[in-house]
DNA sequence: CTTGACATTAGCCTACAGGCTAATTAGTCA
DNA sequence: TGACTAATTAGCCTGTAGGCTAATGTCAAG
């Protein structure tokens, strides 16, 4: 799933925003909001797919973790497209 | 539809790119791409509801024209959710 | 190795996105 | 008016996103 598709899904931007402040675990995560875990994992799958998550085991829990390069990737994939820039995907 | 959503999709942001350049007819447009004209058609109408584009009557023609401040509004948006900013809506 | 908590996978269901063809509306011109 | 072109609407079909429950895997503790 590229990041555009993922981003589409309200909850997702919401966890994202979550993750900003901080690694959650995916309990964290679910508990904020009202769907079951396994929707919620499904989102979270998702995200990491897109590459806007990385996830990484704590104990038993898993740590999701923000990646904001892609983020801001993306961000400047719409500025292009306002702008006409010709750059696209030199980061990093 | 929201922005988001609408940018889910690859020919709509295809379409956004082409009208960079200036408005377009839809017609011309459909003649871009390798679709149906009521399958265009049915994009065109997805980014006039996210308020991506607007469309205009030009005799039996109708002129579609980009509407860059949403995009530039989604990019904020976006850029938001890294850096953790609270303001929303900020123009240029 | 069994138990208990955390998280994902599997399976199923409903709704809607996205594509097509055919029919309809809107506007121009003879 | 009638005909022609431009674009949309209507209707149908297929695939997949997004939700749930139930079953399974993974790790720490005893």
């Amino acid at each position: 799933m590229d990041a555009f598709t993922a981003l589409a899904h309200p909850l997702r931007r919401e966890v994202l925003a979550m993750l900003r402040k901080g690694p959650l675990t995916s309990g964290e995560i679910a508990d904020a909001f009202d769907v079951a875990w396994p929707t919620m994992t499904g989102h979270l799958t998702k995200l990491k797919e897109a590459g806007l998550v990385t996830a990484e085991r704590s104990g038993t829990n898993i740590l999701y973790r923000l990646n904001a390069s892609i983020l801001e990737d993306t961000a400047a994939m719409l500025l292009d497209l306002v702008a006409g820039k010709k750059s696209k995907g030199s980061k990093s």
